[in-house]
DNA sequence: TATGAATGAGTTTTCATTCAT
DNA sequence: AATGAATGAAAACTCATTCAT
């Protein structure tokens, strides 16, 4: 598929998504600085050195703004997490592989990260039901329980354990990591990775194996 | 100490620390419900069936009737939690009795704990450095770190595990609840503070050592 | 005239003068302190450590609290110039001792002269005319220009100047003092008296007559 | 320059100045009319009959629009005002320049100096020291001082009066014309202007001198 | 495509005033 | 006589959104 395939696709120019492009980037940029509550369509745009109409013009508002930052930070996150998963050979590596490419990922792309939580925590989709929530943490929460539970039936993970309840307790440490990193920069974070990867090893695998445990932590 | 000698103490009437309990309540059941963004102090008056200007009699700001929440709620949970954490015989217990009771708070206290997290989330004390983040969270898992860090040295868990890096996974785990509670409220609590409990449990005991599984979950 | 013929007189209990006085007294220092902008009836009701409350009790709003703070400064301050006025034995020298006398009374009273100055500025009549200006330092310039048309008469001054324009000046020179008085308490007023006297004097006596110059200034 | 030149050096578009000096011009009346106290955004708007919000959208608040307005009248001013006292030849006639020109810009430009006064004695600087008090009156009054000091040493007037006294009273006397002919609009500025200039003329003429005195007035 | 301009709703805060006790 | 309590208006400011050009 070449750019041509792509404007047809889309139904953009090649400008519309090189300005969509960058103000996403902006905007994961102003929220990863600012915090959500700080991160106005003026100050995006500041930064963007553009009026503040543009973004009107290119997006409906701010949330569908909002909503392609999370798909954009989803989709990069995806395509460097789901590789490293794939490659492992069973249930307990691709979960460690799964945490330490988590973090690996935070460690590249520090504000896409900051700025993903930021949105999933304070996000309401206009006159949203209340206590509704933001749906993209559930989808990985859910999907990541039917992992869990499909490694279970193989047999590779304790079989006594609620998948949902493990997926959320994995997805809350991993999105805990952002904020320390936000207050301090010098995280080890292979280090916090093993550490984490460990901690789940522990908790999941079968009784009587062999630990699989990251010695240099 | 009678009534007047509590007056005296505190410096305010009955009335007046009825409506600090009233306006307390409502913050958090507004903030519970709609969110931190989405719960000005109109919206907060108005659950409290009461014009704006009265919060502005009762308290300094909204600064201070947030801080009135956080230490409302703080305090609550310290007196459930505490006795029950000091009740327990040695390290492992003593940490699944944090975690249950901690979620056995949340079922009988379920907007005061949304509340929290989202203040957590959300507070930045007044001109606050960006990235300065809410102290109290950071300080239940500083808490919680040396617990750790103490059982560690008594041998009572596994020595090869960061505390910090534990305390913040547990500490995530546990606040990720409110939320699953928000969007759930049928969520099975005990069910889910003993899996929890369990996860950390394997995660931290001493290898070699009888699991303290509890079996039906 | 006794306390009880006081109290007759006014139609106030003793304890109610005693109230009023003190109220005023704290809404000079108030202003004084804070500017007429920040002297709420809060912070005054504060400074006399009573609640808000009594003020309504006491005086009919605000406005007459202020009008009464005007008449009691007003007050005191005729009560001290005037004598020294009177014991002039021409035109020149109560002019000097006019001035002379204004600048001592700040000396000692400064709040008041303060207080007042502040509220002259900014009081307006509720509903007020617009342009329509507060009417004690129109009456105080009015009655000064009265004075010095009747020295004019009487040959005591020069006659070719307007004794309007002439009072206008006078009062502006003598309450532009409060302001440098408040940016700079070490004013040496006397000096200050003098000079003005001087300068006022020189524009006013009779061409030829011995300049009435107080030499050391 | 022409007026692209004139954008590109301002970054200010023509609407964009012509709103700006559209706001400064109702800011400056509805000061004049009704008070500093009085002129909120809200009713400046309501003036230029526009929305509240576009204020906010040329100006970054209110001190900012306040202090155009100061920029805008000192300008005015002292383009006016200038010329016609660096065209005296000596200190007497600069003097009587410099107080003449006062009134006669007075009159064209009632309102311009009624506003300028206001702000020069309520403005405070956000947070400001209470008796900080306003820069620009105390600048003019410093400019003030030492013109008449240069002209003190090059003998031109009188030696021995204080500067600063006799500065502070020239601006006073001035300033207290605005709000004279707010009350009463058909004040004769130009008699008005001539006696003040006779009477600091005599105030600080060298003793002997020929009176340089306006004969008709 | 993009911009500047304008809007109006909504935020927190301050305050004079009123009222029941 | 006095108090605490409550009110509602008004203030400055921010911001997402809309629109003509």
């Amino acid at each position: 598929m070449n750019s041509l395939d792509n404007e047809a696709a889309s139904g953009r120019t090649f400008i519309e998504e090189a300005r969509r492009a960058q103000l996403i980037a902006c905007a994961i940029d102003t929220i990863a600085e600012l915090g959500y509550g700080q991160a106005s369509l003026a100050r995006i745009a500041e930064r963007a050195g553009i009026s503040k109409g543009v973004i009107g013009y290119h997006f409906a508002g701010k949330d569908e703004l909002l909503s392609e930052v999370v798909a954009d930070v989803m989709a990069r996150a995806e395509q460097f997490i789901r590789p490293r998963v794939i490659g492992a050979s069973s249930g307990p590596p691709a979960l460690r592989a799964y945490i330490e490419s988590n973090l690996a990922f935070m460690g590249e792309h520090r504000n896409h990260v900051l700025a993903l939580v930021e949105i999933a925590r304070n996000f309401r989709p206009a006159e949203g039901v209340p206590g509704f929530g933001p749906r993209f943490v559930e989808g990985a929460v859910t999907t990541l329980a039917q992992w869990l539970a499909s490694f279970q039936e193989r047999g590779e993970l304790r079989a006594d354990f609620d998948p949902v309840v493990l997926a959320t307790a994995i997805r809350a440490a991993i999105d805990a990591v952002p904020r320390r990193l936000a207050g301090d920069p010098g995280v080890d974070l292979p280090h916090y990775g093993r550490q984490l990867a460990d901690l789940f090893d522990l908790a999941t695998r079968k009784e009587g194996h062999v630990r699989d445990h990251h010695p240099a932590g």
